[in-house]
This record gives C-alpha cells, sequence and structure tokens, in this order.
DNA sequence: ATGAAAGCGCTAACAA
DNA sequence: TTGTTAGCGCTTTCAT
C-alpha cells in the first residue's frame, strides 16, 4: 500500500542506512536531506512502526489496566496519562476489567501478548495478576492508587489516611463528635486506610467510636445509598458523616433525599472526589478531592524515565539488592473543596 | 527473550509452516500437535503479534477518538466497545482529542502511523482530520454520535431529535406551555437535531416559542449554569426547561440551587443522559437516556463484520456506485427516565 | 500434512 | 557520512 523506505532509498538513490538514519535523527549531508524529504512528500511514505517494532522490540505503547473506565476519577487519570504518553510517541492500550480479578488477568495477558513496553495499573485485586512475567521480561509497571506487596515496581499513591483523618478533624472542628463513616469494601487498600484515617481522628479527638458509626458501602452508589440508611436508622444522634468515594458519597445524597434529611440542619455531610457532583448538589457539598492530574504526570513520567533512561540508570547506585533498578513510590496530597453541607455546631474553629 | 516459533520448530523436530497452521488452526497430525502442545508450554511460548501485524499487514487494533474521556457519556460507550473488541481478539488505541480539531487531527494522524485496522470516531470537527487516508487504504471507518457528509462510513446515532421532541412533548402534556430549552453549540450536529425537535415540538403544540426561550449552554457545565440564570431572570413566566445535555444538566442544577429555585414547584426540569446523577439530585430528575450500550454493540460489531467480511462480502450487491462497500446508518432510539422534577399543571396526562 | 525458503519494512553492525 | 547485508518472528507460496 504505501511507499517503503526501499522506495525512498531508490528514489532518492540513497542506501537504505541513509534513510534510516535520516528518520531517526542522525546525521545527514544536507543535499541528500532535501532529496529525501522531498521523496518522502511525493510518495506519502509514513514509517511503519510495526516492522520497526519488530526489529527493536520495542512497540512504543503502554498498556494501562483500570477497574472501571466509567468511573470518572479513573477516567480523569486516565486522559491526563494517554496525553502525556502520546505526547512522547507513546500510544496506550486501555483495559477496562470492570473490578474483576479474572478480567484483571485476561488484560495483562493480552497487553503482555501485544507487547507493550510498559504497565499502568490501578490494581483490582491483591494477587500478582501476571505482573511478574513483565517484570521478568524488564517491562516496568507503575502501580496508582494502590500498593501490592510482592509486585516490585513503582507506585503513585495518594494519602488516603490523611485525607480522612482531615475530614473527619474538620467536623470535629466544627463541634460534631458523633460522626458515621461510610466505609469501602475490607479487601480493598485505599478503602481501609481511609478507614484508618478516620479511626485515628476519632480516637484522637476522643470522638463517640461505636462499631455502629461505621457502615460498610462497598464503594458503589447503591452500596452508598444502603449504608446511608442503615447509619441514619441505627444512629439517631449521629450529627455527621464522612463517606470515603465518589460512587457511594453520590448513592448516600440519593437516600438523605429519600429519607428527606435536611443537610447539614439535621446532618453534616463530607464526601469524596468529584467537584462538578459536589458542586450540583443541593447544597454544595465539602469534598476530599484527588490530585486526579498529578497523579497521571507523576505515572506516565516515572513510566517514560524507566523506558528512556534504560541505558542510563544502570549504574551501581541505582540498583537495589535484587540487581534490579530501584522503585519509587510517591505519595501525593489529597485536596478540600468547602461546601456548605458542614454545620458548624459551636466556635472551636 | 521469550521462545519463538523456531524454538517450537526446532524441539518438535517439525517444519515452521506446521507450527504455523497449528497456530492459526490449521490441520495437523494428532501426534505432532501433542508435540507441539508439550513445546509451546515448556517454552512458554506465545505469537509474537508484531511480527504476526508486520506479515499480515493487520495489527489487530482498533483505533478510537473521542472528545472527552472523562465524559461519563464518552466513558460509557468506550468501555461497552473496548470490550467486545477485545474479545474479538482486537485491542483498542484510545485518543482523546479534549473537543480539540486539531488534536483531533494529530490522533487521526498518529494512530494512521500506528496502522490500526480501523476506527471508531465521534468526530469533533465538521471537517475531514484525516479520515479520507483511512478511507483510502480500505480502512474502515464508524462514526457514532454524529455524522459527515463527506466521509463515506457507517455511523451509529441517536434520535436526538426525537429524543428532544417527546421531552418537550411530556411537558406539554404535564400542562406546560412556556417551555424554556438550553441548547449546546449551534456548530455540533446532536446539539442542532435536539434544538430542531424543540422547535418541533413548540411548534406542534402551539406553545410559546420566544427568541429568548432558548439560551446556548455550549455543553459545558459552566455554559449551563449561565444559560439557566439567563433564561431564569428573562423569562418570569416560564414554567419549564429542558436541557439538551449532560454536562448542562449539572450546570442548571448548580445554578438553580444558587438560586433557590425549588423544583418542580417553581420550575420543572428535563435533563439528559445521566441516569445516577438524576438519582442522586433533589428532586429526582426526569431525563432523557441514550443507549450507550447499544451504540458501543452496533459501532463494535459493524466494524468487525467490514473487517473479517473482507472477501466474502465483496460481491457485487454489497457494493456502490463508487465500488466500495456501501455503508450503514444505524439510529437508535432514546429512552426517558421519570423522576419527580415535572409538575403537572393540569389533567391533559 | 509437512518442509524449505522468501519476504513483510525496518534497524544496526560493519565496511567503505 | 553512506552503502551493504543480515536478521527481528511471523505467514505463505510451492514443493514434497
Amino acid at each position: 500500500m504505501g511507499a517503503t523506505m526501499k522506495d525512498i532509498a531508490k528514489r532518492t538513490g540513497l542506501g537504505l542506512a541513509t534513510i534510516s538514519s535520516y528518520l531517526n535523527g542522525g546525521n545527514v549531508r544536507e543535499k541528500n536531506r532535501i532529496k529525501i524529504e522531498e521523496a518522502i512528500k511525493e510518495l506519502h511514505f509514513e514509517v511503519n512502526e510495526v516492522a520497526r517494532g519488530l526489529k527493536t522490540n520495542r512497540t512504543k505503547t503502554i498498556g494501562i489496566v483500570i477497574p472501571e473506565l466509567n468511573n470518572i476519577f479513573f477516567a480523569e487519570i486516565i486522559t491526563e496519562a494517554e496525553d502525556i504518553l502520546r505526547s512522547h510517541g507513546y500510544a496506550t492500550m486501555i483495559c477496562d476489567c470492570r473490578s474483576d480479578t479474572e478480567r484483571e488477568r485476561e488484560a495483562v495477558e493480552f497487553l503482555y501478548h501485544r507487547r507493550v513496553d510498559g504497565l499502568i495499573v490501578m490494581p483490582t485485586g491483591t494477587s500478582d495478576s501476571g505482573f511478574h512475567k513483565f517484570i521478568r521480561a524488564g517491562k516496568p509497571i507503575v502501580m496508582i492508587d494502590r500498593k501490592m506487596k510482592d509486585v516490585c515496581c513503582d507506585c503513585i499513591l495518594v494519602d488516603n489516611e490523611g485525607a480522612a483523618e482531615d475530614a473527619v478533624n474538620r467536623l470535629v472542628r466544627a463541634g460534631h463528635s458523633r460522626i458515621g463513616m461510610i466505609a469501602g469494601p475490607e479487601d480493598v487498600y485505599t478503602a481501609k486506610e481511609r478507614q484508618r484515617g478516620y479511626e485515628k481522628a476519632v480516637r484522637d479527638n476522643n470522638a463517640a467510636s461505636d462499631e455502629g458509626l461505621v457502615a460498610r458501602g462497598n464503594y458503589t452508589i447503591a452500596g452508598g445509598a444502603a449504608a446511608m440508611r442503615q447509619l441514619w436508622e441505627n444512629n439517631p444522634d449521629m450529627t455527621a458523616v464522612f463517606i470515603s468515594n465518589y460512587e457511594m458519597t453520590v448513592g448516600a445524597m440519593m437516600e438523605i433525599n429519600d429519607l428527606g434529611i435536611r443537610v447539614p440542619d439535621e446532618l453534616s455531610v463530607i464526601g469524596f472526589d468529584n467537584v462538578d457532583f459536589a458542586k450540583a448538589s443541593a447544597p454544595r457539598l465539602s469534598i476530599v478531592t484527588q490530585p486526579t492530574a498529578k497523579i497521571a504526570q507523576e505515572a506516565a513520567e516515572t513510566l517514560i524515565i524507566k523506558l528512556e533512561g534504560k541505558d542510563r540508570t544502570m549504574d551501581v547506585d541505582h540498583q537495589d539488592v535484587d540487581g534490579e533498578r530501584t522503585t519509587v513510590t510517591v505519595t501525593l496530597k489529597t485536596g478540600f473543596v468547602e461546601g456548605r453541607s458542614v454545620r458548624v455546631l459551636n466556635n472551636k474553629v
């Protein structure tokens, strides 16, 4: 179909190596450069990245594995990461595994077959879904949001514990002491951390710490709604609630509306993650926000450095005990957007 | 790194062709089949899709170009499409062009270089962003959501006009006659269609049709908010409003809350697209919904048929005047989710 | 059913 | 700097 380097060589009377050198930024005599450029234009030549990939054993493609693409938190990260990667010449193959461990394993396998150069993963399960294959092949992995003990790779995390602690502290400073929490699944890394932050703040402030004040919502809308109802029914004296992810925030708000609970008069609320949703709620919700753009940026750049710097970074002090390159764990700070969903009960503030 | 077909050949004492035949589902003597399978297992052989792609000139990869990935409507479509494509062995390369025509052109170019087999596009601009290259190369394109006159490809559309008309008719049947609309950008296909539907319904029902009843919100949250304010201030007698996409629905709700407008007592509202948001609003919003899964399914399947059926479908009655394969345009029906945001003013219902 | 060999479009080592 | 040549791992004739 399209013209090949051979065609350019023939057309210009030059050798293949010269064309290749030109295409890869090597030195070519001015005169020849012009000839080549003319030929390229006339023949509509475009490098065949597939052939190049076969030869170099690098596809310039990154695999991304995420739990849910139609989840604003993940989608924002992907958007940004894809943008950065593409600007560096990397294509991204995205696989949505619908929060299913088995699908995650399949996706990793699929991407391995496709010979992607590296992986960005927000792991769903706690077990190795085939990541070791990549590690063994010397292909870098960056994990986002969750950390896995037995996989040696870079991690970009968020200070979930601190975020939850801060949210609860705000409620305490506003005078609340019976504060509920809608927690995520017990087996999810971020959920555990957020719950730990809540518990720490409750403890440190001598706030009420009944078991009944924590309801589990499983990070889903329906779960958030059910948890909200449960909290409300079991804790007549609860004056505030902290909801620990976006989906559950949506679900809780649905339930709050259905139950006719007045926010913040009857119940103060701090939610999670989605500024737009928070603003569109009545009243505007106070929420913890995650630095999605920053996460994506760190992930993409970490990966690119590993990929491009392979030759340079092999000196001794960049290696760890196993002789592998050192891995980095970055923990980013969360933000907070003030709304009108927290009632001030006293003047401690 | 990994084992190649050659290794399998050596190991089994068979020829390359036999291995290839086995891998591609050809006939292989039982005895040899077993030998091959053993060797594959022992050597951890995995087909190199890159090499295969170079040889066959098919990468088994589909490019997807969308305006915004962090837009729930598009994200839902992508999720579903990616799933279907992957189950057929196709990888997807997603490019988010941030609703920018120039970025869209770059993305199409990028994907062309990557030699993707086909394209799924939700076009941002009105001009050909390099699609002709694909058409010329015989690579199929499926357009979603918007149609472009000068690009010959399959289209999966939604009955936007009908959806808007239906929404307004519902308001009319509830007794409203001064109905506002928050419209999208003048140059966007779907926006024009939705506006046409509104206008048709207004006309057919002899409802008020002042120019001032249509405000333009540009499909953004901020735009929706501004448009809502404008409508409210300029139309003291307006009793209902139809908002024609999701982002503007969010923006309008923000503004409605800020202005303290009571829904549906003071203003009836019909929004667009996101069921979760609609349910989490107070009161629950009535909205037009789009069949995202169906759209994705139609798009993915249309593309796969074109791709796999290339040899079979070349008979005469599948060709159009240009000698190209016929193109299909599918128009899907929208749905409607009833909330509590429409006040019934009479008993026409 | 199987083997031998050519070649997809590119890069890279070596020679000139 | 430039040309020659040998593969990268696979599919695909063409024989056998």
